[in-house]
This record gives C-alpha cells, sequence and structure tokens, in this order.
RNA sequence: GGGAGCAUAGCUCAGCUGGUUUAGAGCAUCUGCCUUACAAGCAGAGGGUCCGCGGUUCGAACCCGUGUGCUCCCACCA
C-alpha cells in the first residue's frame, strides 16, 4: 500500500464520521451498564459555528469519547434552543429585506414565516458539529419548540402559577426599544460610556429670582419630570424645602422634596425626579406619592399622550414621534436657547444595552409577568446548598463563590417578553381585564364552566427562553412530558455539562432551580466552564475586528483533528484562550508526525523477519535484536504504563490540557523520538516479527489514549496498521498496569546520556556521520550492559570499551557518576573543554555549598522530615562524587 | 462602590500537602544537520529579580501582610 507523503484528512473525516455513523457508534439507549450523559449546551437554532462552539463541543466530545471507551453508555444529545429574540430579530431583519413589516403580519403570518426560516436555516451548527467529529447521537435531537417541549413549558408555568410563584405585576422593567420587549436584568449588560453631564436650572414659580439647578445626563426625560429631590441633611437646600419649581420648556409646577437616597456629593446635590424614565426615581416617586409621566413609546420615540395635565405648547407638539437621543440634544439646545442651562461636561457613565440587540435600555413601567425566586428558591432548599456542598461539582470551583453570590441576592425573574417566537404565555383576558391562567383555553373551561361564556384573548406576549431551557437536561428526555420513562430514569441526572462561564446565571443557576423544583433531584454532577476564545492580542472575537476566524476554512485548511488539537492544548477550564493559528499547525504537525510514523512502521512490515527464523547464533541479525531491544520494548512498555496512570488522573480532573500535552510528549518525544530510534534496523535489514508486533501494539494504544482528542486520525491509523475488524471508538480501554520505576529510571538514564554525549559532539563539530570511539570509566558497569547497544547506536560509535582511568587524547565529559571519553579524529579543543568542566564543577560546587548549608543548620536537622533529610543527605554525597570526578578529569588538562 | 481571581522564560501556561539535584513544558529564538518515516523534520543549545517590599519558617514561587498592575463578576450617583 502506497502512503501519502503527508497525512490527508479531507476524505478520511468525510469517510471515517459516515463509517462511524452508520455502525450505530454515536446512537445510545438505556441498558445495564453505567450512563455518561451530556446534554449539548443547544445553540440557537439559527446560529452558525464559531470557535466558542469548537471548543465547547470539542471538549464535550473528548469527555463522551473517553467515557464510550471507558465501556461507560455514553449519551450525547444535541439540540438547538429557538432564542426567541435573536431569532425573531433575525426573521424580522430578513422580512425587512423583503419589504415586509411585522406589524403589518398577523401572529400566525409571522410564525409560520418565523418556522419557514427555522427550517431553511436552523441546524445548519449541527451539521458542522458533524464535520467536527462529534460524536452525538443524533436520534435524539431536540429543540426547544418541540410540540411536547412546548407544551412542558406551558405546564411549568401554570405549575408555577398556582403555587403562587409567578404573577402578573406593574413593575419598572429593562426596556429594549430596538426589539420592543422587556428583558431580565441578567441580559442587561453595563457598559462604560461617554456622555455629558448637563447643568439644567429649574426658575422659581413663585416669580424670586433663582432657583434650583440640577445635574442629567438625560435632558430629553425632562418633560417627565414631577419633582426635584435633595438630601435632607444639605444645607444649601434646606430653606426651600417645599418651594415650586418650574420645569424647562413644559412650565410644569414641581416641589422640591426632600429623600435619603441623593447623595449631595455628586452634581448640585438636587436631582430630578422622573418616575416613569429610572428605576430609583420610580421609588423615589411612589415613596412620595408622585405621579408617574411617560414620555417615551415603546420605540424610544417621544410622545406627549401622558401629559395631558399639561398645556401643551406647539414646541411641545413638536418634539412628538422624535428620537430620544435626537431629542436629548434638541431639548439641550432649547433649554439653552432660554438661558437654562449653567453648563456641559464630560461624563463617563455605565449605560445599560441589550445582551441580543446591543440597544440602549429604557427603564419602563410596564405590566409584566414575574417569577417570585425567593420564594422557589426557599421552597426547594437544595438549591442554594448543592454547588457549596460540591454535590454539584464546579471546575474551576472558584465560580461557586460567583453562584453562591447570584443565589444569595437573588430578584424576581421577568419572564414575559414582548416578542411572537416562543411560547406563548397561557393567560386569558376577558373584556374586564381578568385574567385565567391554565394550560389551555379548553383546559381553562373544563377547569371553569363559566368561562365557556366569556369572550377571552390569549396574552400576546411569550416566555423568556430561559424559561425553557432551563428545563433541557430533563425535557430532552421527555423528562416533563412523559414523567418516569425509561430514558428520563437511566439518564437523570447528567453526568457533566459543559458551557461557558459566561451563562451561569442564565443556564446553569435555573438549571439547578428546575432540577430540583421539578424531579427533586439534581441536572448534572459536575461542570466544566470554559472560557472566552480570544485572539491572539487577547481580543475578543467580534464581526467588527474581523479576528473571528472562518472555522469550516481552518478545518478544510488544518483537518479537524489538527482543529481539536489547537484550541485544546492551552485551555485549561475556566480560563480564556488565546487563539492562534500556530496551535492548529502544531496540531497538524502532529498528525504528520504520527502519519510517518505509521509509513516507518509500514516499511519494516514489508521487510519483517519472521520469528521463527531465530537461532542460536549470535551473529544473526534478527537475533541481536530481540535481545538488545529487549530493553527498548520494556522501558516503552512502562512508559505507556506510567502515562496511563497520569492521563487517566488529569482526565478525572478536567484537565484536559494537560492531558493532551502529556500525550503528545509521550507520542512525539518517547515513542517516535525515542523508543523507534532505539529499535530501527540498520540499513535494509529486516525487522523481528517479534519486536515489530510489540510495537504495533504499542501503537495502537497511544492511537487509543489519543482518539478522544483527535478521533480521525487516530481512527485511520488504527486500521492502517493491522487489518482490523473492530474500531478505535469503540475499542474498550485495558486495565492500567504499575509501572517499574527501575526501568523508567534506567530509561531516564540513557536518555540523560545519549543527549550529553550527542552535545559534546555537536560542540565539538563532529559530523553526524563519523563515527566516535567511546570509553566509559564506571564502577558500575553492569548498569550498561542493558543500554549499551542503543547507546552505542544513538551516538554513532565505531567501539565502546570500559576502562579504569582516563584515556589520553580524547574528549572528556562527566554524566551522572561516570566519565566518557570519546576518542575522534578531530583536532581537541582543550581550551574549550577544559572551561566546559570547570564551569559544571563551579555549579557543582554551588549547589555542594548550598546542601552542606542546610545540613550544618541544626534547626534543619532537627526538623525537617526524615525522608527530606535523607535526600539532602544523597544530594550532598551525589555532588561530591560529581566533583571527585570533575576534578580528576581536570587534572588531565594540567 | 462591593467581591473574586491572576501576576513564573519573548508568548501561552504547569508547578497539587512549603523540602524532589540551586525553577519545568510547549511554542518562538539560536547552532548544526537534505541521517534511507517525517525540513510541517532531526540533533543540540541559550533564555528566569517566580511583580515590588515586609513577615512567618530550619527552609518560601508556594503561607501571611502590604503596595503595584491586569482580568472578571455584582451593584448602578443622577
Amino acid at each position: 500500500m502506497e502512503l501519502s507523503k503527508n497525512f490527508e484528512p479531507q476524505a478520511i473525516e468525510k469517510y471515517r464520521y459516515k463509517d462511524w455513523l452508520d455502525k450505530g457508534y454515536f446512537k445510545s439507549v438505556p441498558d445495564d451498564r453505567e450512563p455518561y450523559t451530556i446534554v449539548m449546551p443547544p445553540p440557537n437554532v439559527t446560529g452558525v459555528l464559531h470557535m466558542g462552539h469548537c471548543l465547547n463541543n470539542t471538549i464535550q466530545d473528548i469527555l463522551i469519547r473517553r467515557a464510550r471507551m471507558q465501556g461507560k453508555n455514553a449519551c450525547w444529545v444535541p439540540g438547538t434552543d429557538h432564542a426567541s429574540i435573536a431569532t425573531e430579530a433575525k426573521v424580522v431583519a430578513m422580512l425587512r429585506e423583503r419589504g415586509i413589516t411585522k406589524s403589518t403580519l398577523t401572529r400566525e403570518e409571522f410564525l409560520a414565516y418565523a418556522w419557514e426560516w427555522k427550517e431553511k436555516y436552523g441546524g445548519i451548527i449541527l451539521e458542522q458539529l458533524k464535520k467536527m467529529g462529534c460524536s452525538l447521537d443524533w436520534d435524539r435531537t431536540s429543540f426547544t419548540m418541540d410540540p411536547d417541549y412546548y407544551k412542558s413549558v406551558i405546564e411549568i408555568f401554570v405549575r408555577l402559577y398556582n403555587d403562587g410563584i409567578i404573577y402578573r405585576g406593574l413593575r419598572m422593567v429593562n426596556w429594549d426599544p430596538v426589539s420592543k420587549t422587556a428583558l431580565s436584568d441578567e441580559e442587561v449588560i453595563f457598559k462604560e460610556t461617554d456622555s455629558k453631564l448637563y447643568y439644567v436650572t429649574y426658575p422659581f414659580a413663585d416669580g424670586s429670582a433663582g432657583g434650583i439647578t440640577v445635574a442629567t445626563t438625560r435632558p430629553e426625560t425632562i418633560l417627565g419630570d414631577v419633582a426635584i429631590c435633595v438630601n435632607p441633611d444639605d444645607e444649601r437646600y434646606k430653606s426651600i424645602l417645599g418651594k415650586e419649581v418650574i420645569v424647562p420648556i413644559i412650565n410644569r409646577k414641581v416641589p422640591i422634596i426632600a429623600d435619603d437616597y441623593v447623595d449631595a456629593t455628586f452634581g448640585t446635590g438636587a436631582l430630578k425626579i422622573t418616575p416613569a424614565h429610572d428605576k430609583n426615581d420610580n421609588e423615589i416617586g411612589r415613596k412620595h406619592n408622585l405621579k408617574s409621566l411617560n414620555t417615551l413609546d415603546p420605540e424610544g420615540k417621544f410622545t406627549s399622550a401622558e401629559l395631558v395635565d399639561d398645556t401643551l405648547s406647539e414646541q411641545v407638539l413638536s418634539y412628538n414621534g422624535i428620537d430620544r437621543f435626537v431629542l436629548r440634544k434638541q431639548i439641550a439646545e432649547d433649554i439653552s436657547a432660554i438661558g437654562g442651562i449653567q453648563k456641559i461636561e464630560d461624563y463617563k457613565s455605565q449605560v445599560g444595552t441589550s445582551e441580543r440587540t446591543g440597544a440602549i435600555i429604557e427603564n419602563r413601567l410596564s405590566l409584566q409577568w414575574f417569577m417570585d425566586m425567593k420564594k422557589f428558591i426557599n421552597a426547594h432548599p437544595e438549591i442554594a446548598k448543592a454547588v457549596s456542598s460540591e454535590k454539584i461539582k464546579f471546575h474551576p470551583a472558584k465560580l461557586k463563590n460567583t453562584y453562591s453570590y447570584w443565589m444569595e441576592n437573588i430578584k424576581d425573574w421577568c419572564v414575559s417578553r414582548q416578542l411572537w417566537w416562543g411560547q406563548q404565555i397561557p393567560a386569558w383576558y376577558d373584556a374586564e381585564g381578568n385574567f385565567y391562567v391554565a394550560e389551555s383555553l379548553e383546559a381553562l373551561h373544563n377547569s371553569k364552566p363559566e368561562t365557556r361564556n366569556l369572550n377571552l384573548t390569549q396574552d400576546e406576549d411569550c416566555l423568556d427562553t430561559w424559561f425553557s431551557s432551563w428545563l433541557w437536561p430533563m425535557e430532552v428526555f421527555k423528562g416533563i412530558s412523559n414523567p418516569g420513562n425509561a430514558d428520563i430514569n437511566y439518564y437523570y441526572p447528567t453526568t457533566t455539562l459543559v458551557t461557558g462561564q459566561d451563562i451561569i446565571f442564565f443556564w446553569v443557576a435555573r438549571m439547578v432551580m428546575a432540577g430540583y423544583a421539578f424531579k427533586n433531584e439534581q441536572p448534572f454532577k459536575d461542570v466544566y466552564f470554559t472560557g472566552m476564545v480570544r485572539d491572539k492580542q487577547g481580543r475578543k472575537m467580534s464581526k467588527q475586528l474581523g479576528n473571528s476566524p472562518d472555522l469550516l476554512g481552518l478545518i478544510d485548511q488544518y483537518g479537524a483533528d489538527a482543529v481539536r488539537f489547537g484550541v485544546m492544548i492551552s485551555s485549561p477550564a475556566g480560563n480564556d484562550i488565546l487563539f492562534d493559528e500556530g496551535a492548529l499547525e502544531q496540531g497538524r504537525n502532529f498528525n504528520n508526525k504520527m502519519w510517518n510514523a505509521l509509513k516507518l512502521l509500514k516499511m519494516w512490515e514489508a521487510r519483517m523477519a519472521d520469528s521463527g527464523r531465530m537461532t542460536d547464533d549470535s551473529n544473526d541479525p534478527v537475533n541481536r535484536q530481540l535481545s538488545t531491544n529487549n530493553f527498548a520494548l520494556l522501558w516503552f512498555e512502562n512508559r505507556l504504563h506510567e502515562v496511563k496512570e497520569e492521563v487517566g488522573g488529569l482526565m478525572d480532573q478536567f484537565r484536559l490540557s494537560e492531558a493532551l500535552k502529556v500525550i503528545y510528549s509521550l507520542v512525539w518525544d518517547d515513542f517516535c523520538s525515542w523508543y523507534l530510534e532505539w529499535i530501527k534496523p540498520g540499513f535494509e535489514q529486516p525487522i523481528d516479527a517479534d519486536v515489530y508486533k510489540k510495537t504495533v501494539e504499542f501503537f495502537t494504544e497511544l492511537m487509543q489514549l489519543l482518539h478522544p482528542f483527535m478521533p480521525f486520525v487516530t481512527e485511520e491509523i488504527y486500521h492502517l496498521l493491522e487489518e482490523r475488524n473492530d474500531d478505535l471508538m469503540v475499542k474498550e480501554y485495558s486495565k492500567g498496569k504499575p509501572a517499574d520505576v527501575k526501568i523508567l529510571a534506567e530509561g531516564a538514564l540513557l536518555k540523560n546520556i545519549i543527549s550529553g554525549l550527542r552535545d559534546v559532539r555537536n560542540k565539538n563539530q563532529i559530523k553526524p556521520k563519523e563515527t566516535i570511539s567511546l570509553h566509559i570509566q564506571t564502577k558500575e558497569k553492569a548498569v550498561y550492559e542493558s543500554i549499551e547497544t542503543i547507546l552505542s547506536k544513538q551516538i554513532n560509535t565505531a567501539s565502546v570499551l570500559y576502562v579504569n582511568e582516563p584515556v589520553s587524547g580524547t574528549i572528556t565529559t562527566v554524566i551522572g557518576k561516570d566519565k566518557f571519553y570519546i576518542e575522534t579524529s578531530q583536532p581537541l579543543d582543550t581550551a574549550g573543554q577544559k572551561e566546559g568542566l570547570e564551569k559544571e564543577l563551579a555549579h557543582l560546587q554551588g549547589f555542594l555549598a548550598m546542601t552542606e548549608k542546610k545540613l550544618s543548620n541544626e534547626k534543619f536537622v532537627q526538623n525537617a522530615k526524615p525522608e527530606v533529610l535523607e535526600l539532602e543527605r544523597k544530594k550532598k554525597n551525589d555532588a561530591e562524587m560529581k566533583i571527585k570526578v570533575l576534578e580528576e578529569s581536570l587534572e588531565g588538562f594540567n
């Protein structure tokens, strides 16, 4: 078989994925094995794959593939989220392009367009995940608006309403004027914004001179002012408390009131009160029984509709329909024209924006549905404890605090959204404004027959997306719609959740709540939080910066395995990862390295000597090979045991990038650079069949160990190494064995000596092809017996001899406790060598002094643990011995 | 304003219970090699005030205090 020069991923990935799929390896049904369950955080139904998904899903695939290979029943559930705001915004934009405005459509017409859009673009991202090799159980693909799912969300809403947890109320909410909906507090992101602080004077109403000056960033709300508020202890204003002032332009008389809330040190110490447009003003307004005058419509444009008690001038009426930010400047100018502006300062303030649309949030008084979170949590005390008690483990653990803090300071959740795409709120209103909550109109009529005669209309609004996604780990197994079914009983609680720490409140915390409240059980055992994927300079990936790489392009260019390697190699849990294409290159190179090792083995296979040919003839090259390779085989076998153990421990602790590093180094360094070179037969010589067989076994084990990280290349090599009837992805790991530390130490010594002598060759400019004669002066000749042939091959010696005295005319070096003399035809750099030995000696003398200082410290000898003390003595002895050897060697130069 | 975390080689990070040969890895850099698997490679090397200061200890990258710088979360004084 002719293997390509380099690993060529494209064709292999396609074929391998299809093969796995066809064989049903991704499928899971309940059985007797231990389940390992992951529910994928459902991406937005119209989303496309980006680096965040890539990282997140690679991690999940690694965990799920490992669990599968451990013999567990691995189940990874895919799906998408209807993502009401984001999707509706996209549909609205699509309609606008076609010249259709949402307001001209009925709800049914709009939803028809939305579903059409969902069918067309929904799930693209799931197809893209296949390219990454994700081993998802596609038969279980779920969507948060599937019929059963929809019903479950409604059912939960009704249940919570009946329990008195969900209520309807007129509250100040976060209003997104772009999508024209209320938002929960979590959906508001505060951003530092440059703005201006306007100092506006309100003249006294009684005509007396002067007035009161307030500082405001929002002149556009002035027409809704109902009072001016100062701190009761503020001496400057005590005398004018209770006086009235005139609101500029609209000429409304408003009182000067006092409230502790006002900070006398900020601005002028006087605050204008606009209860309709600010949360705190609203509070003060309620306390002081003030009117609330709304001056902005749902789109954030001025409206005078509520200003019925005022005399509206032409000027005020002319503001109607003007956008809030245009109006801000306009009103500032108009007040300035009548001399009402004292000064304007530059000012930085935190401005709330919509998480989805980026629009600046307005505070708006509106009737919404809320969930009383304190009441809800108090009804289920496990919710607050689950994370702090580590019943649910967070990785990294530091995020526990974030979770607890949020739980302890939780506020009511606004669950209604003024959108159509989502679960419509199951509440019906009669003509008198009474409302009824039920799972359906029919259910309502059945439970309350008197409602049959009423003319009822359903609430137009739908529920927050997170009010459906919080049921995800349950409802993907029909845990709400069909409780007690075989799937939910088997797969729930799920094992691990992998998600971004940015949605810890939105989603993770709420799933914990839902799990305990509706299933009386935690939703998952471990949560692995990923950080954010940033670019090389540490900037967030964004469309504006253009630093968001085209993932599918990268997969085409480097291969899926290389991309997976690249995102995993430096991404400890919870840390942001800096995306660097160099890491992908490293992954691709790694593929090639393994591919070439495979090619080497295939070459050997073609020239393999039959084991049966073994004779007693020690001159037979194959016979000789087996005995000398004995050490290499033993050593690598034990290295394998050691690393398997180490990797297992790291994976259990979710230290995935470290596990990958360890495997990478085992494959590249230990297997390719050391082991394969040690057993490599001489030019055109055959390899012993047993050595070859063993090597194939090692290679197979390496591929198995690496498989969860790089599934395609490992599966391919697995099949190319030997004819197989099974597949690597479902090959169970064998039980680990303890490593023999003595063999490992010998291997380490051998590597040390080889490196040391190669360094000597390098420094003395001995060409690689030039052979040397090596003389070893050692007291423990036995140590070298098993490694001599390997050593000889690796540093290209003509002969290895053991001596008891220095050999003159050679290059001397000291490694460990032994002296090595290299005989070469090259002219000797005596001075250079002497310098090298002196440098080494100085270093050792420093080291010795340090150990001596410690050992002569009585307190150290008294207090240190015996093993520490013993180690220190050994260090001292070793150093002394080496110094002696070095000094002897240096004598040769005098 | 409140809280959490971080600071180790040029970069990204390990360093777990304070002692493990006077601090490790990968990438990058430098030197030498087209050695019959691999130049996307091989062999080797250099590179550190473990952020500053103080303390605890026989012993500190690690513990404590303090300063500085950065990151994140929460709150939102107009």
